[in-house]
DNA sequence: ATACTAAGGTCAAAGAAAGTCAAAGACAAA
DNA sequence: TTTGTCTTTGACTTTCTTTGACCTTAGTAT
């Protein structure tokens, strides 16, 4: 594993602790490293790009910094979106329309539409009686949807 | 028996002293068998295809690397397999264990399985007593697979 | 305002792996 | 012997990483 690598998972290590947002100095950063410090830059483009989910903004000059923060795309906040607005319980055709609705609107894939769909489907949850098929809808859908955020 | 064989001889043995996965530099491989870097790409066509059972995967400038995983069966077959073999019910733990399992063999991706995970997770299936989680669990698990294979 | 200093940014070159492909060699089957 | 298949080799390519020289921006002191 190369310093680009190390430094990555100690940028994650550090993003996780704080929750999401973190900021530090460049130059420290290269010292701690033992590294030029526009490796630092390297490391930002290569791991930490927007593509893979973070916005990293920086300031030049006295007391300067990058602040690297993990986002939650658009995707994420309609997820969220979603799954707050999912009540206790959930009727089947309420489910189909949300999961296709998902589907197509992008966030998730149709793989996991489909896989979705037949985790609430009625062969699914057969087991169980059907007074408790609507809160099972609803919490599975939103405990799957959860994982997607 | 000539190198190529002798090289994939090594490997499967190092494959099966690391339980399946095995990351290796073809420098060094190449090295220790005195044959030229190349070598070892052939030996990668030809004896660890997916065909045979095996994921190569590869990164190239400092640092690189050759990862090799052994996947027991392909995808289909051990899809199906799993389905059939999942009774009528199912406890939490096996869930856990079958799941992990074809999400680390690379049968369903790792999504898929965290997905999955909590779709049968107790926080998905507390409305219903808990005399059905065990057939919910096996349904859900059954008709989720289903869509996958 | 001006100049100094302390950040961070850019870019291209050098280095470190791995990949490709085609030619040459080995060898068994016809 | 010829033919076809599998191996071996090495020149050339592509990708990823590391490094350093030089540039820009933001405070701070005169």
């Amino acid at each position: 594993m190369g310093i680009s690598d190390m430094i990555a998972g100690f940028i994650q290590a550090e993003l996780e602790a704080a929750d999401g947002v973190l900021e530090l100095q460049r130059s420290d950063l290269a010292q701690r490293f033992n590294c030029v410090p526009s490796q630092i830059n390297y490391v930002m483009s290569t791991r930490f790009s927007p593509e893979r989910g973070y916005i990293v903004e920086s300031r030049r000059g006295g007391g300067g910094y990058i602040r690297i923060s993990r986002v939650r795309m658009d995707r994420q906040t309609l997820l969220m979106h979603v799954i707050n607005s999912v009540g206790d319980e959930l009727d089947g055709a309420s489910a189909r329309a949300i999961i296709t609705n998902l589907a197509e609107s992008g966030a998730i894939s149709g793989e996991s539409g489909r896989c979705l769909l037949a985790a609430v489907s009625g062969r699914a949850l057969q087991s169980a009686p059907q007074i408790y098929h609507g809160a099972l809808r609803s919490d599975i859908v939103k405990q799957f949807l959860i994982q997607l955020v």
